[in-house]
DNA sequence: ATCATTGCAAACACTTTGCATACGC
DNA sequence: GCGTATGCAAAGTGTTTGCAATGAT
């Protein structure tokens, strides 16, 4: 994985304003979801990373992801895999998750959001949308 | 638990529709996921029902929750919890989670749907909705 | 008699934890 | 030097699987 020095300088900066010493595994795991965005699992993260430093150990995955969740520099994603997913893309959006090849897409929401803040009775700080179907390529598009 | 007569009756009527054996067990699971719309987890079933059939076993719960699922009978939720959640009710809605009490309700989505059945190239078969936030008895109502 | 269902125990997969080593300020 | 980060190994948790016993037709 190449990186531009640029994009690693605004890692480490995200990452110190939230806190959080920007070593050099967080960098790569930060690097790896702004870059790879098919909302990778701990296991995908740590089979690639493993690949650059070789003492890279999946406790620093799970640890460094558990970290940046909390911190809000990340979102956890709730599939119905086993697995959970991860994702740097903090702007609001939805997914799209097809259903033949399993792939995860973001989805923009922007005309389909429910407006509604009370539902039920119930104070709605979030909507969390999954759509799923056959996706671009797996119709032959 | 108590038992309806004409509940069970309905319970068995849709397991032979579905082509399955409707067993002790597994009129007793779908009627907790009937009764109680909690959108429980199979451990919840398990020991609620251990108690009225003490040799009942998780893995029954388990090779019955699924089996329902498949033929469509129940929904399996995904959730950012470690357990999967349950529930009885086909009918399309979108769910609540309290962030606090962690409770789940069924939404109505009658007016938030969105309508799309195509977005951005993938054909869209279904939308799940997970609403946050706080729920009615947490905010004091 | 045959085939499906149940249920115990063991296996599994993903994630978390305990603790010793190594690193950065 | 001291406190944090890392990483190995072991434990934990939810779920699945292998297989023998049981039950239904």
């Amino acid at each position: 994985m190449k990186m531009s020095r640029d994009s690693i300088r605004g890692i480490c900066d995200a990452l110190e304003q939230a806190g959080i010493r920007p070593t050099h595994q967080r960098i790569l795991i930060m690097k790896y979801l702004a870059e790879y965005r098919v909302h990778p699992t701990a296991e995908m993260i740590y089979s690639k990373l493993k690949e650059e430093i070789p003492t890279f150990s999946k406790t620093t995955v799970y640890n460094t992801l558990k970290l940046l969740d909390e911190k809000g520099l990340i979102s956890a994603l709730a599939t119905d895999e086993d697995q959970v997913r991860y994702e740097a893309n903090m702007t609001p959006h939805g997914h799209f998750k097809c259903i033949q090849c399993g792939a995860l897409f973001d989805l923009d929401l922007a005309c389909s959001l429910p407006p509604e803040k009370e539902v039920g009775g119930h104070l709605v700080l979030e909507y969390q949308v999954m759509a799923k179907g056959i996706c671009r390529s797996c119709r032959g598009g």
